[in-house]
DNA sequence: CTGTTAGCGCTTTCAG
DNA sequence: CTGAAAGCGCTAACAG
C-alpha cells in the first residue's frame, strides 16, 4: 500500500541471510530441537531486523490446522449477540485462535452457506453456532455437523441432540418470574413470547403456566416494536391483566411505552417483568424487573466447549447449563385493584 | 466430532475417481478453461458425491491471498464498535471475504500485538483499525502501516496522515449543538469531553467553544459512570451552567442521572445534549437531543475504503468524511431563569 | 481439450 | 547439532 512492493521474507530468505538451512531456522524459532546458541543468536538477529514472521498459510497447509474458528450470529451489532462474541473472543484470545465473524442476517440461506462452507474448506477449525430463530437450513447444517466441530450457544437445536451447547436455565427464569409474580397478589397474566420456534420460547412458556395456567400468550421476535405492538393488541382487545412477561428486555421496554401511551402506569396498574437483563435495564425508570443472563459467560464457556471438541479427548466436550437470576427492580409492584 | 475421522476429500482423489488429473477439475471447478462438458458432469457429480470443496489453506498458499480481512475493535460488546461491526461485516460479506475480528480490550498491549501479526503473517489481506483512546504503541502501528493494508475507522491517527481513514464532521456537529444552545438562550455551558487525546475530542471541543468560549471542560472516558462522576464534581464545586454538551449519550445519561439526583429536572433546569445517538436515546424519557453518527455506513465505508486499498488501483483508496445531523429531541429547551 | 511439472512457505522425517 | 528431501493441497505454465 504504501511502499509498493514490500513483499515480506520468507524463511529461506531468512536462512540463506544466516547461513543455515530453512529447517535450522525453522527449529531456531519454534525451539522443537536443539540448536547451537550462537546460531540461535544470529538467526534471532536477522529475523528482528526484517521483521519476519512465518507465512501463516504455509504453517496452515503443513499443520491442516488454521487457528481460527468461527462465530456465528444473527447479528452482530445487537446487543444481545455481542456480549457472547466478547466472550468467545476472549477465550478464543487466550488460547491463540482468531475469530472470524459471520453475521447470517436472520438466517440468510446464502449467509449460512458460507460459513458453513468455512468448516468444510478447513478455513476455520470449529464453529460456535447461535440462533434467535428457527433454522432457515436445518439440513444442510445436519450434513456440516457430521465430522465438524460445532457447538450451540444459547440455543439448543433439538434435531442434533449430540452436538454439545451451552444453554441457560430458562425454564427455572420462567419459573422465577411466575413465583414472583404470584407473591406479588397478580392473578392474571400476559405473555409477550419470542419466537414460536425456538425450545427456549416452549420451556419458558410451560414453566410460567405452571403459576399462570391459563396466561395468554403472544409471539414476538425479540425486537422492542413487536413488544409494543403486541401489547397494542392486547389493549385494542380489552384483555384483562395486571402483569406482563415478556420473554426479553426489548419487547418489555416496547409494552412499556405502549402501555403508558394508554396512560397505564408501570408498575401501579401493571408489572412488567423482562428477560435478560441488558444494559438498558438499569438506565431506565423505574428500572426493570427481570431475569438476569450472562451472555458474555455462554459466549465463554461455548468456546471452552469448542476447544474440548477441537483440541481434547474424543468425548470429552459436554454440553453445559448455565444459571439464570431473578432480578427484582421497580416495573414490578404487588397488586392493586 | 461425531464421526471419528473424516478427513475430507483432496482434489487428488477427486480426479482419481474421476479418472482425469488434479489440474482438469480444478479447471472443471473455476472455469478457468475450458473442459469437455462431460468430464465437467463427471466431475460435479463426484463433487457433489463427496461434498469436496478445495482446501482453504492450498488456495491460500498458492494464491498468496487470504480471502480474509480484520477488524480491530476494543470491545465488540459496545453498542458502537458492534454498530461498526456489522457495516464491516456487510460488506466483507458482499465481496466473499472473511472478517476476523480483533477485540483490543482498550489499547491492551498484548492483543493489538495479536492482530497486528496476522496483518504481518498474512493471515488476513488487511485491516479495518478502530480506537476510542490514544493508541498504546503506536509506534508498532507505523511499523506494520507500511507495506500492508489498514483504514482507521472513526477516528484517524495523525502521526498516519497517509493512512485511509473513514470519519465524520464531529467539528461540524459540535458547532450544531453550540448553536442550538445559543439558540435557546443559554450562555452557561459545560462540556463532558471524550478522551484528551483523540483528535475528535479537540475538534469538538474546540468547534463548541465558537459558541461557548469559556464553556468549562471535563474529560471523561466514553462510559455513562464518567458522566455520572464528572458531572458530581460539577455540582460539587457550584459550577454555574444551564447546559451540558456531553461527547457521547452514555456520559449524558449518566450526566442526566447525576443531575436528577440532585433535584435538579432534565430539561427544565438544565438542558443536556449527547452524541451519537444510541438506541437508549429514544428510550429513555424524556429523549435525548444528539448527534446522530452513523456507524454502520461507518463500517461499510471504512470496508469499501480498504477493498480499494486491497484490490484497487494504487492510490485509488480515499479518505472520507460522513456528515452527522443535530436531533432536537426532549433534553434541551429553553433557558428559563 | 488434457496432462505433467513445478512451486507457493512451511515443518518434519530421515540421514548425517 | 545440522541439512536434504518430501509433501501438505492447490493452480499456473508449459507442453502436448
Amino acid at each position: 500500500m504504501l511502499s509498493p512492493e514490500t513483499r515480506p521474507w520468507t524463511m529461506a530468505q531468512i536462512a540463506a541471510e544466516a547461513g543455515v538451512s530453512a529447517t535450522t531456522v525453522s527449529h531456531a524459532l519454534s525451539g522443537k530441537r536443539p540448536v547451537n546458541p550462537e546460531t540461535v543468536a544470529r538467526i534471532q538477529r536477522i529475523v528482528q531486523e526484517h521483521g519476519f514472521v512465518p507465512n501463516s498459510s504455509g504453517v496452515r497447509l503443513r499443520s491442516g490446522r488454521t487457528g481460527v474458528i468461527g462465530l456465528a450470529v444473527p447479528d452482530i451489532a445487537h446487543w444481545y449477540f455481542g456480549r457472547i462474541a466478547k466472550g468467545v473472543e476472549e477465550i478464543a484470545n487466550e488460547r491463540d485462535y482468531g475469530l472470524v465473524i459471520c453475521g447470517t442476517m436472520n438466517a440468510d440461506p446464502r449467509r449460512e452457506k458460507r460459513y458453513f462452507n468455512m468448516l468444510r474448506t478447513r478455513a476455520i477449525d470449529g464453529l460456535v453456532y447461535t440462533t434467535s430463530r428457527s433454522m432457515s437450513d436445518l439440513d444442510e447444517l445436519v450434513t456440516v455437523a457430521q465430522g465438524s466441530s460445532i457447538v450451540f450457544a444459547d440455543e439448543a437445536v433439538d434435531r442434533l441432540p449430540e452436538v454439545p451447547s451451552v444453554t441457560t436455565t430458562v425454564r427455572e427464569g420462567a419459573r422465577l418470574v411466575g413465583e414472583h409474580l404470584r407473591e406479588l397478589g397478580h392473578s392474571r397474566a400476559v405473555v409477550i413470547a419470542g419466537y414460536a420456534g425456538l425450545r427456549s420460547t416452549t420451556e419458558r412458556v410451560a414453566a410460567f403456566r405452571e403459576y399462570f395456567p391459563t396466561a395468554l400468550t403472544l409471539f414476538g421476535d425479540f425486537e422492542q416494536q413487536s413488544g409494543y405492538e403486541l401489547m397494542g393488541d392486547l389493549l385494542a382487545n380489552d384483555v384483562a391483566f395486571s402483569c406482563v412477561f415478556a420473554h426479553n428486555d426489548f419487547m418489555a421496554i416496547g409494552a412499556i411505552r405502549r402501555l403508558r401511551e394508554a396512560g397505564i402506569r408501570v408498575p401501579e396498574d401493571v408489572s412488567v417483568v423482562g428477560f435478560d437483563d441488558v444494559d438498558v435495564a438499569t438506565i431506565m425508570s423505574p428500572a426493570l424487573t427481570t431475569v438476569r443472563k450472562d451472555m458474555v459467560e455462554i459466549g465463554r464457556r461455548s468456546a471452552r466447549t469448542l476447544f474440548d471438541v477441537i483440541e481434547g479427548e474424543p468425548g470429552s466436550a459436554r454440553s453445559s447449563v448455565l444459571p439464570v437470576e431473578l432480578v427484582v427492580r421497580g416495573t414490578t409492584a404487588p397488586r392493586r385493584d
